[in-house]
DNA sequence: TGTTAGCACTCCCCTGTGTTGAGTGCTAAA
DNA sequence: TTTAGCACTCAACACAGGGGAGTGCTAACA
């Protein structure tokens, strides 16, 4: 569709942009890029160009900038992708590896980092508990009438909760319900967990038992639904389509708002591997002019989270996208390696 | 010191400031407060206020603006304080309290809440491990070689990481090692643990000893220190002192840096009751066009936190004033009656 | 003696006007 | 098909000239 030199051309516009964010003219072009052709050549090549809309214009007398669709052929086939260097993969392997101690310190440290290697914002959504796997249900009874509830899930969350009761109970009774109902549950998916299951073990466990089951069933902290940590806000401050505060306040809350960004991590990422959402391809006005980078997370073979960059659409996707696909990789293998 | 028609003044024009983020005239002042005097006059004391330090001229055909002396003035003598109504105030009282599920959550919710109230960035740092009181330590064996450790202290924290051993121990063996430890520690203040109290107590558990006492001493998190909790950030990107993105930007930027905060607000809140620190008060240059209302928070009469807000000095200081004193107030009442 | 009306003065801010320069499209020659 | 040359466009910048808000000062007044 485009021959080789029309795409040389397109690909010099487009890193030039990328680095520059500045409108990039044909002179400039001609200089930097060995074409081996004149400004003028490559002046009609631009006019081609923008005229099957891989190119726009600001003004007349401008540059020219990449539109959604010339970032897109971009993307798919044009950039030379980004591999980090075995010292910069070796340091990220290990920051996550090492933060192995729960699921949510690894989940933030891997945030952290994403929007570190990329400087946009990065966001990480948090398998919700119906993915995740029963081990162990510890009930313990700590002075007077509170119980102390542990429920440990695989992969790496533990969850605690302090509950008080009316009546007191017996440490046996309280061991011997933690043991019935461990064994019940031992192994099985949040998601399979239903008011039945509970029936068969409560038994004449009477106030405890109600009380547990409803916490139970509502993932013993309230927070039932998928969690998303953002990390890396200010860095779009520094980029200069953010130079006009309303813009990045009008991002930023958007971006505060849970339900429009799980709708949005989403819908990007149904199919596997980094996924590119290019600004207009976005559903949401906010983001227009901004992309998406996005990919999965796994334990084993499931799909238990996805991760992702936002950024201006004038973003550095070679990198961005290996920098998703490194983060991705290194916290799939920690959650799948730790049993 | 300032005599009745002074202060009047004064206060008129520091409360149109905080309004209206624009220098203020003596006709303004004239017309909408009703004084009982030309604009004239007032223009006399504008300038007798200035030539004290207590007001600034931008440039000599502006208005006038208030000086940190100012400020300091209004907010020490000068101003009305603000009170929340009984309905703001039972629903603040009610949020925290609402969230008594653990102390981080709790914590969280101050800092939402705080932010919402002002509008502005809010802080909460965290009571350090030091602070908080031993209730119960729990170990457990969950399959093969991995321990589940659970560590409640009070207030209501909840500390859990799961350990692997080389040997295996059998369930006796760490029972017995989880009521000695119980038995020896509960009660104590963190900061009053050291190595020894623990030698007296492995005794011959080998490795599994060796490892809970390095891990108990490092508070079990590797998070031994004060956690800081920030919220709306974004807030002040409404400020149109914040129109510019380089302000706004090295804000943000020096409020990441966690010890620089902790630095910030425990030495802003020393003394109890609400503290404010104005402008060149603040030590740190980037703090220089803001202040800073802090509190502290107890457990009984124990100060275990301190909490705070970020705003621009032309921040409405009766109303911040009063939110950080409510929501300090809720804190400690909450840590303090749950047991 | 304090207050006020009046007035000249200052200086930001807005608007309009050149000027500059980067970049273009078109044309004609190679 | 490529390229040199040229006229043209238009954002960006600088600069000048009102307009207006606000001041300080002076003189009259209560």
């Amino acid at each position: 569709m485009l021959d080789e030199r029309k795409r040389q051309v397109l690909r010099a516009i487009i890193d030039s942009y990328i680095e520059t964010a500045e409108p990039v003219g044909s002179r400039t072009i001609a200089r930097r890029h060995d074409l081996g052709v004149s400004s003028a050549t490559i002046r009609n090549e631009m006019a081609d160009l923008e005229e099957t809309g891989y190119l726009q214009q600001p003004h007349v007398s401008a540059g020219r900038v990449p539109s959604d669709k010339g970032y897109r052929f971009y993307v798919d086939t044009l950039m030379e992708p980004h591999s980090f260097s075995p010292l910069e993969y070796l340091r990220v392997q290990q920051e996550i590896l090492g933060a192995q101690l729960s699921l949510e310190r690894s989940i933030h440290e891997a945030a952290r980092l994403l929007a570190l290697l990329t400087q946009s914002i990065s966001l990480v959504v948090a398998p919700g508990m119906d993915q995740l796997v029963f081990k162990h249900l510890q009930l313990v009874a700590l002075e007077d009438t509170s119980i102390l509830v542990t429920m440990v899930l695989h992969p790496g969350i533990v969850k605690n909760r302090l509950i008080r009761t009316e009546q007191e109970y017996s440490a046996e009774q309280i061991t011997d319900l933690s043991t019935a109902l461990n064994q019940k549950l031992k192994g099985v998916t949040y998601r399979d967990l239903g008011p039945t299951i509970f029936s068969e073990i409560i038994g004449d466990y009477g106030e405890i038992g109600q009380v547990l089951v409803e916490l139970l069933l509502q993932g013993l902290s309230g927070e039932k639904g998928e969690q998303v940590y953002a990390s890396g806000a200010v860095n779009i401050l520094n980029q200069p389509e953010f130079k006009d505060v309303e813009r990045a306040r009008a991002l930023l809350e958007a971006l505060e708002q849970k339900e429009h960004l799980l709708s949005v991590l989403n819908r990007a990422s149904r199919s596997s591997g980094v996924q590119v959402v290019i600004g207009h391809e976005n559903l949401h006005d906010v983001m227009h002019d901004c992309s998406l980078v996005t990919a999965t997370y796994y334990v084993g073979n499931d799909v238990v989270g996805t991760l992702g960059v936002i950024g201006p659409t004038r973003m550095d996707y070679a990198r961005v996208m290996a920098a998703v696909g490194l983060v991705s990789n290194s916290l799939s293998t920690l959650l799948t390696e730790q049993k």
